[in-house]
DNA sequence: TGACTGATAAGGCATAGCCTGATTCTGGCT
DNA sequence: AGCCAGAATCAGGCTATGCCTTATCAGTCA
């Protein structure tokens, strides 16, 4: 069910302490993106890929054992655990960059990310060279994001709704709540209105504020959301 | 916008003629799981890369000017232009493989790829080595699909006439598919209608006839149905 | 008391939903 | 080859909803 016998899935620590070379660790399911990193790095003679894991929970050993300069890893909001990790390493090894590697360009997800404590967050279609650049900003301390994200980020910042709270949700009042529950449920607006006693313009109302305080742009996004949350899946949630 | 120096678009047609070395082209819009495949067929001496490309348009550029042995091609149907891309090569070059790469594991689209044209369906978190098998079976004139994949097929097939799908998703035509996963991905039907290249109006009857076909009564418990779907939940169990 | 927030809701314009119907194109069957 | 059913495309028109602004009223806290 694993990969087969082609990746060592530990790195051989040969060069371990060859000054200037920066260690990498890769973590992400997919072998060939695993392969693609590799390949991408081998070019560079500054960086080394000292370990790879496929699952959360070998990243976790791997990360104690090896103690890489950096960890690059795919972590999926849809996953749960990835998340996990990502608080794990910031827990035990605060100065130990991650560079977040993900398939979604979603502004909502970096933020997401960089709030529990990723350095960088790149997609997995981004061109070779973005991948070095990103990895060496964050290498050197720095943050990463993609221009598009960043330029999102920046007007948040700049509208005064830049404070990112731990869990967006707690910033809901009680009706609010309520009224994203329904949604997530699956009823249209007018149901919700019938099933609280409400009018409809007030839970039109209720809406517009929920998308405000959770940065959602149109009713799709917020169906999306809301329909997650309720799943109990909701990255934020846990 | 695009890749940067480091990939060569166009493979070095060098060694164009040699006997036994049989011609890949490598179709996908992340670099690194090009990459990737790059790192996976240099280590084997019958297999060359002959060619890659990110995008659809390029995909049917290079195919009729290199004429590959072999097409490996990632066809999500999300981005909607996948599909022609393999119905383009069968029509036109109706003996040249194409090997599907995806990222989900879901019979369903296995069956539509095969059905559509694919000789051949791979996820991109298979093992290394079952990458290299499947491309040789292929190469080969054959058929690959994982084993789960191929078993629920099995089932399928010794259910016979009688077989009452489990799955009320299978019932929905491959656009109506499409449509599905963006809403799942949260976007609206305009943004869906500007992602497929499709008037609003064609959106809405696509839309409409998920609703039906799923017994879903307005477009808010589509959303649910679409998001949960997406997410990997089986939105018939809540 | 005054300032603030939460809950409620209306008005109005734009947009999206939803039903009917029509056209073209493809795949399969006889 | 010819036919038919279903798929995919989109238009028209009515209605509902989305979205923005504004407003009232009831608690609450300094």
């Amino acid at each position: 069910m694993n990969t087969g016998s082609l990746i060592p899935k530990v790195g051989h620590k040969t060069s371990g302490g060859e000054a200037g070379t920066r260690r990498v660790l890769i973590v992400d399911d997919h072998p060939i993106v695993r392969q693609g990193l590799r390949r991408l790095l081998e070019g560079e003679p500054d960086l080394e890929v000292c370990g790879e894991a496929e699952a959360v929970r070998d990243a976790k050993a791997l990360v104690r054992e090896l103690r890489p300069d950096i960890v690059i890893a795919d972590i999926s909001l849809k996953q749960g655990d990835g998340l996990e990790l990502l608080k794990d390493i910031r827990a035990h090894y605060p100065s130990m960059p991650v560079l977040v590697l993900s398939m979604h360009d979603e502004a909502v997800y970096a933020e997401r990310m960089l709030s529990a404590g990723a350095s960088g967050y790149i997609m997995k279609h981004a061109a070779s060279d973005q991948f070095l650049i990103a990895l060496r900003r964050v290498l050197d301390g720095g943050i990463y994001v993609s221009e598009t994200v960043g330029n999102s980020m920046i007007e948040k910042f700049a509208a005064g709704t830049a404070y990112v709270s731990a869990n967006p949700v707690d910033s809901l009042t009680n009706r609010e709540l309520q009224v994203l529950h329904m949604i997530g449920k699956g009823l249209s607006t007018r149901q919700t209105a019938d099933a609280l006693n409400l009018s409809i313009k007030t839970v039109e109302s209720h809406r517009q504020r929920i998308k405000r305080k959770l940065s959602l742009t149109n009713s799709a996004q917020l169906m999306q959301y809301a329909v997650n949350w309720y799943a109990g899946r909701d990255p934020t949630q846990r």
